[in-house]
DNA sequence: ATATTTTATCGTATTTGTACGATGAATCAA
DNA sequence: TTGATTCATCGTACAAATACGATAAAATAT
């Protein structure tokens, strides 16, 4: 990528970039669907349902992890994922607030 | 990154996911808001508050017309970007109700 | 103890993203 | 017309993301 330039922008602005980030493939965005509809959120059941091998859903779910959209707890050889909704909605909750906020300027445009 | 299995998701997976790459840039960020900002949207005034050069920062704005999130005119030798509110008023839209759906099932998780 | 199951991690190949200088195209000013 | 301004695109370099086989680690089952 070049030297990346991203630690010259707002704390906000990156905050919100790597928020995108972790949503911005669709099999992170199929992981959450599934870590809400299973009861029994296993990898080993994830790799079932998702088009993919088990290292590469594993990873997904370390980056997942990492961002703290989800949090696991291991159970015997098994692992257990779920949302952890207390993040997400911090998350989702400031990512549309600087979107209304931006809304509120509608009209100064030019175009 | 190897064969991309993007298509092997359902087609909101997608969607979503492309909406949330676009946005998963600092960069790309910091755009939106000096469009909602200045009222004179023009890509030389976006090139002097970034820390990016002007080549960089035309492809930034071509990734975020590409994605329908801003659209652009030619006012002479200037162009003059915008955000598309209506589009991205459809896409927040998507993205707040495919979460609101997902949390009506919490508490059916395991952890 | 041995084999099986389950997951994480390593190594690696390939693709994509990021950044910028250089150049070209279009408009405007002189 | 000539020169200056403004922007998009090309080419290129390098960084990061994606995907998977192979392997290791840890728990369970036999």
């Amino acid at each position: 990528m070049a030297i990346a330039k991203t630690n010259e922008f707002t704390q906000q602005e990156q905050d919100l970039a790597a928020f995108a980030k972790v949503l911005s493939h669709p099999a992170r965005i199929a992981i959450m669907k599934v870590l809400a509809k299973e009861n029994a959120c296993i990898c080993g059941r994830i790799v079932e349902i998702l088009p993919l091998a088990q290292a590469t859903v594993s990873q997904h779910l370390k980056e997942l992890k990492n961002a703290g959209l989800i949090k696991g707890t291991v159970e015997g050889p098994k692992s257990c994922y779920c949302i952890d909704w207390e993040a997400m909605d911090k998350y989702l909750q400031e990512f549309n607030s600087m979107f209304s906020a931006l809304q509120l300027q509608k009209g100064k445009s030019c175009c």
